[in-house]
DNA sequence: ACCGGTAGACTGGTCTGACCAGTAAACCAG
DNA sequence: CTGGTTTACTGGTCAGACCAGTCTACCGGT
């Protein structure tokens, strides 16, 4: 005989339910409004606070948007990322997760985006390609920040031809977070020209095996540079985590 | 010359991220408590409601949990990939990310992980893996839902066999989102048991593989065995999507 | 006819103070 | 040592109030 642990239902969450519910049938579509907190409050017949709690929640889930003031009430959002966003964010923060296995992760989700990019893009996808890439070539002089705003620009649109959101999130967010780890080396870094004009050939390289629909070639690539140009900041006794993705 | 959107930063907001980041800084460890509602509301000097507002979101977010009448005050928790799911199951609810893309991205995550715990796994990985599936042999004769547990073990063994708990995270959630969006359809399998026999013998063959240090043999059946399994449910039209990760 | 300013009716954000149901621990009687 | 009772808390909820801000409709000047 098994029991389930039983645990009162708050009013604040039987409100979000009933909330949550109607924007998932449909009923409520985004760009709608909610009533107002003290019509919400009248037709839940709940207490103000307990109407703001539910909304709080919601609003943390990035379903919806309040402005004070608004008379036509809370905003309905349509379904975004950001909050997917912010849950891997505070995932990496909080778990004590070292940049080795941020590098192996992004070598896994970087090699495979390549891979489906190269085969699954279109021709607006190689157009927005060239566009980041000749961002790059005037960065190099530009100066390092803009380089690197062109690198990211670079990476999320190969990411975006796979037609894969979760890969354009996920690669997003560890892109960050290695960028974070790792920032004040870069800062440091002797030749910083050098390093960009190498960069700029690696990227322009990968573009060549996508524009030859060449998935196998782009990816082994992606991986290479990446522990070419991140494996000096990982312990020697933790790259063989990395390399058997080299294969 | 560009100017940014000005928006007021409300009290709760400032109260959220003073406890995030004392979270993420190490000052305050999972397990540890947060001091009362009304403790709190004196160390921020803010009402007792934006107090509350700040502890819904944090809840939200899954990083304390709150019970009346528990002397010692909110529970910091551990980070979990809860909120994670949470946030992907309501993406995939709404229609952004479809069971195409979730089934890309499996494949992508589940590939590399027995690539890299074929090369990297000890020899107490090999054996968790043997009791899980010795699990999966009695399930089979259990039924459908201990079959399935012990399968959920396999694949978070293999996952800790890569020792990145980045994947054996964003894995565990895309396989309870997959699971939740074809459940229905499993149910109404016809012949489960042979399903059952089906993955299991598959199951054995990835395990010889990794027995073997044969990553490139443990990814590509891996890959191929969720194409073959799951490929029925997304539309024709789709499959393109999938089919470049079996090369 | 147009326009700028303004009055008023709203909105959400915040605070105060109160009550309740529930917990935990100390206390106390058997 | 055990089982109840007391007590001092906790979080959940509500009511009512004030504020700063926004929107809209109205109004007077041009």
């Amino acid at each position: 005989m098994e029991f389930e642990p039983v645990a009162p239902v708050r009013a604040y969450q039987r409100v979000v339910e009933q909330i949550e519910e109607a924007v998932f049938s449909g009923r409520i579509k985004p760009g709608d409004r909610l009533p107002s907190e003290r019509e919400l409050m009248v037709q839940f017949d709940v207490g103000r606070s307990t109407v703001r709690e539910a909304l709080r929640v919601l609003q943390a889930a990035e379903m919806i948007r309040s402005r004070p003031g608004d008379p036509r009430g809370p905003e309905v959002l349509a379904a975004s990322p950001a909050a997917l966003h912010r849950s891997m964010h505070r995932l990496a923060r909080a778990d004590h997760i070292g940049l080795s296995e941020l590098l192996q992760f992004r070598m896994v989700l970087d090699g495979s985006a390549h891979l489906l990019a190269a085969q699954l893009r279109t021709e607006d996808h190689l157009a927005e390609l060239d566009a980041a890439l000749e961002s790059m070539r005037e960065g190099v002089s530009k100066g390092f920040a803009e380089f690197s705003h062109a690198d990211v620009a670079f990476h999320e649109a190969i990411a975006r031809a796979t037609g894969n959101p979760l890969l354009v999130i996920s690669g997003e967010v560890v892109r960050g977070v290695v960028l974070e780890l790792i920032e004040d080396k870069l800062e440091h870094a002797d030749d910083r020209t050098a390093l960009m004009r190498n960069w700029l050939a690696h990227h322009e390289e990968v573009l060549g095996a996508i524009r030859d629909s060449d998935g196998e070639r782009a990816s082994r690539l992606a991986k290479q540079a990446l522990y070419d140009n991140y494996a000096e900041y990982v312990p020697e006794e933790q790259r063989r985590l990395l390399r058997p993705l080299l294969a």
